[in-house]
DNA sequence: CCAATCTCTAGTAAATTGATAGAGATTGGA
DNA sequence: TCCAATCTCTATCAATTTACTAGAGATTGG
């Protein structure tokens, strides 16, 4: 599976997003200095999820971006496909590689389908449980 | 997962090297035909297979290539590995997410965990077999 | 010795990546 | 009503990578 940098900063900030409460916009620019992403860069990203519906914005003072859904209904999987494309190598090789007595177009979907058990499955609802769930443990070693 | 074209060429040169009985070199020029993919290219990615141990050659006339293991103990991974590098996001990415208060390295690790389950446990034996199984199989249907 | 073959070093056009720049549109508040 | 803060849109760009191509050199078998 191919995730660029953009497509790394594009799950950092939806994560960022997922993290907040929600009840107002998140400014580009915090989300740009929380997650050290270059802010003129962050900006197109954020327009692209926006446009692929993961996404809402306000403008003006006081304005920012939001989640578009809850962080139960968006699984990395869908960022990454919307950012990156397509994440297995079935579907960017398989227009070049013809005969079809060959193995691998078997092989790439058995790679598809473990790639997507993965990212599909894993929601940013999940990604955040399992981030308090790390610091708190932090914490607790701490405290010893 | 990001499989280059020469990664693809890569494995498909191996499969065909795979599926010849072994007892002598195969000509560059012949597997560039059977599996179209250009010859001065392909003569670089043979090279690269040599020095990474999977192949072997002899020059001068009948000479050619020639897998220096067998394909039970030829993977896929190994391949794709060498030729297209780390094969999910958490090598790549690593030194660039800093704060470890994420949960992304964790996904990382669940992705290469399920990719490895894939290719790194299908050999060009494998690759052979199943070929083979389906050759037969289409050939069956012919009959009817 | 010569023809066939692998080998080695360069080069290269096109696409992609990871940005940066700057002007425009909208909004909330003084 | 203005202004300041913010998102939005279009353009540009340097560096890198990808997928090749070219051509001369080294080996081998007959």
């Amino acid at each position: 599976m191919y995730v660029s940098v953009k497509g790394e900063y594009a799950l950092r900030a939806v994560f960022d997003l997922a993290g907040r409460d929600g009840s107002r916009p998140v400014k580009i620019a915090e989300i740009a200095a929380r997650q050290e992403i270059p802010q003129k860069f962050l900006e197109l990203i954020l327009a692209q999820l926006k446009q692929g519906g993961f996404l809402g914005s306000r403008r003006g003072a006081d304005g920012g971006y939001f989640l578009a859904k809850t962080p139960e209904a968006i699984s990395v999987g869908e960022i990454l496909r919307h950012i990156d494309g397509p994440i297995s190598p079935g579907q960017r090789l398989q227009d070049k590689a013809r005969p079809q007595d060959s193995p691998f177009p078997e092989l790439w979907d058995e790679v598809e389908q473990a790639l997507s058990n993965v990212i599909d499955q894993t929601s940013f609802a999940d990604l955040v449980a399992r981030w308090k769930e790390k610091s708190s443990r932090h914490a607790a070693n701490w405290q010893i």
